[in-house]
RNA sequence: GGGGCUGUAGCUCAGCCGGAUAGAGCGACGGUUUCCUAAACCGUAGGUCGUGGGUUCGAGUCCCGCCAGCCCCGCCA
């Protein structure tokens, strides 16, 4: 529907200026144009779209607002590109303007996104010419190392998959950064603890597998906390770590190798791919980044550490809070990296990324954090012009008590137990299923399809909950077979699927020249049919949305109506029973749903199934 | 004390740049098996959109006050 809304809004501006030549001269001297106020038709029977513009302009221009619909509307009726588009306007109530496309339009663009595999998805341009456009850096997921993923780091994990996969959609190059804790005083006790029980390992490959990472993490750090003399050999080590001590700096990477492999079973699970770009990599910048704030004027030493006093930001006694960028002990902290990290990735190449876009999905309670780092980069002047710098926030992940999910013993939850058990519940509800219908299926089938539900419920929970609210973590929720949930989603796919196949038509659009035949004109003449073929065509809409808002819950939502919209056709309409030419039209319909739905859950970082 | 987020049907949540009669799912009640795997479809009931003001032709949406919950606030990330 975008390039229906795009030709509309200039025909719309143009009849308005028509109308009124002096208001619109005056409007477009003020740099304020006429706006024709086009959104979609906030109900069926209005037609596809309807424009409010005629409402805003009754005061400046003293008219009645339908005496002013009237006017743009005998306007539009000059316009013979506008008379191609859309049937003759309706005004109705106060002023609106109702449009409804011409059928055959409609008809037409069915035809055209049906024989592209983006299914009508333009990509992005580069910025001039041939150039490629700007990377966008998503930085997402960023768990830490020798500590375990938990559910903590779900939500960034999937949020961040699902825009990077939008953006990639698009067109856009997208790198993906794994901001992983890789650097920090933590090493410090770590790599002591590890030195003084497995000497061997810093010598001799692979001589030990440190396997329990958690374990050991809570080893060290118990020590750290009881022994006193454990504690000053841990802060010479980080001191020998970051002035590049050679064993140190093996105990490290060893530490670091192993927590890797632990994290890449994860995200193998989930189908999600990294760049992994830790804190250490920054390390070298840090005092530059201090040394520029210094000779910017931004910095001031205060109680012996190194800050950037916050515009706008007041503390408890009124004064204005501090970003710390340098600890009174010399060392730098997070705010520094986090500046550091942000300065690189704007920077142009080969000195930096030279990002377009920069979006960091993490919890809302970092906002302010966020707030002051951006802040003080602006202020800097590390952000260039035209770039955008968004914190993409998202709420906790509640139990059924509204209060931070743990297990029942009160720890956190592991990641790897959360989906053990989606996939299990999952297994255990095909089974029970199976046996009722009294099917038979390979265990081959039975695991897959136990898989792809189990992480698909889990991920499509989370996205489709508007990420800005906390949410309510419920297995039995995200696994119903009803409502607006991957099983049903994944659901709808299989029955859509099993109906082309027997229909004989082609899913893959791909793979369309080797199918039978479409039809070469598309006939509709059921209302189910055209309220299927409107909900089809605002999925270049949708992605826009999605791209621009970084919301993948406008996708689901889309998902879970057009599912909704095909029951209802499919449940009113005969398609493998129609005679031709309504037969092939409609199955037609179904192909299209069918690939929507299939790469709207792809963009989510969801496959799909055949059966199931 | 300051700042942020949240508050919409019994429950879980949508609600796009302010637009026409506030939506969905679950749960409750009632109805429907001519095509695909009924994991569906149709209908009924259920709302002072936390609250009080304001702006506007028009407010769930914008502004201000208040209430409640959660989170953040100098050397952890």
């Amino acid at each position: 529907m975008l390039t229906f809304l795009d030709a509309l809004q200039g025909q719309l501006r143009a009849a308005m200026e028509r109308a009124f030549p002096e208001a619109g001269q005056q409007a477009s001297e003020a740099e304020r144009p006429f706006d024709p106020q086009l959104a979609s038709a906030s109900r069926p029977e209005f037609g596809d779209f309807q424009a409010n513009g005629a409402l805003a302009l009754a005061r400046p221009l003293g008219l009645p607002p339908r005496t002013i619909a009237k006017a743009i509307v005998e306007q539009l009726a000059d316009d013979p590109a506008f008379g191609e588009l859309c049937e003759p306007p309706q005004i109705a109530g106060p002023g609106f303007i109702n449009l409804t496309l011409r059928p055959e339009r409609l008809a037409g663009e069915v035809a055209r996104r049906l024989a592209d595999p983006r299914l009508g998805v333009p990509t992005v341009p580069g910025p001039s010419g041939n150039s490629a456009p700007a990377p966008v850096v998503v930085d997402f997921s960023s768990p830490n190392i020798a500590k375990e993923m938990h559910v903590g780091h779900l939500r960034s994990t999937i949020i961040g998959d699902a825009l990077a996969r939008v953006l990639e959609f698009r067109g856009h190059p997208v790198l993906r950064l794994n901001h992983v804790g890789d650097w920090g005083t933590q090493f410090g006790m770590l790599i002591t603890h590890l030195k003084q029980v497995a000497p061997e390992a810093l010598t001799t490959a692979d001589a030990i597998d440190l396997g329990d990472l958690v374990a050991f993490y809570r080893q060290a750090k118990a020590r750290f906390d009881a022994d006193a003399a454990f504690q000053a050999t841990a802060r010479e080590e980080v001191v020998k770590l970051q002035s590049g001590d050679p064993i140190s700096r093996r105990a490290w990477q060893l530490l670091c190798e192993q927590s890797r492999r632990e994290f890449q079973q994860i995200y193998d699970r989930l189908d999600i791919r990294l760049s992994e770009r830790g804190e250490s990599f920054y390390n070298p910048l840090l005092e530059g980044v201090v040394a520029d704030l210094e000779g910017l004027g931004l910095l001031v030493t205060d109680d012996g550490a190194g800050c950037v006093f916050l515009e706008g930001v007041k503390g408890k006694d009124g004064q204005p809070l501090p970003l710390i960028v340098r600890k009174s002990d010399g060392g730098f902290n997070y705010a520094t990296t986090d500046l550091a990290a942000l300065r690189y990735r704007f920077a142009a190449p080969p000195a930096g990324d030279g990002a377009g876009r920069l979006i960091y999905v993490t919890d809302a309670g970092q906002a302010s954090h966020f707030a002051a780092v951006f802040q003080v980069a602006r202020r800097a002047g590390w952000v260039p012009v035209g770039r955008r710098l968004e914190h993409v926030p998202f709420g906790l992940v509640q139990g059924d008590d509204g209060k931070k999910l743990k297990t029942r013993s009160g720890d956190t939850v592991r990641l790897k137990d959360l989906l053990d058990e989606a996939v299990e519940r999952a297994e255990a509800d095909l089974r029970r299923r199976l046996a009722e219908e009294e099917r038979t299926e390979a265990e081959s089938f039975i695991r897959h399809a136990a898989t792809t539900v189990g992480i698909a419920a889990v991920k499509y929970a989370d996205l489709s909950t508007n990420r800005s609210t906390n949410y309510q973590f419920s297995f039995d929720r995200m696994l119903a077979l009803n409502g607006n949930t991957a099983p049903y989603l994944l659901y709808a796919v299989v029955r859509i699927a099993g109906i082309v196949r027997k229909g004989g038509a082609q899913l893959d659009p791909a793979a369309g020249a080797s199918g039978p035949a479409l039809p070469g004109v598309l006939h509709f003449s059921e209302p189910q049919e055209w309220a299927l073929v409107r909900e089809l065509l605002k999925f270049d809409a949708v992605i826009a949305e999605v791209e621009e808002e970084l919301l993948p819950n406008r996708l689901c939502s889309y998902l879970f109506e057009l599912s909704q919209v095909f029951n209802r056709f499919y449940d009113q309409v005969p398609v493998l029973k129609a005679d031709e030419p309504a037969r092939s039209s409609r199955l037609a319909l179904s192909r299209f749903t069918a690939a929507t739905l299939k790469l709207g859950l792809g963009l989510l970082g969801i496959p799909t199934l055949e059966r199931m």
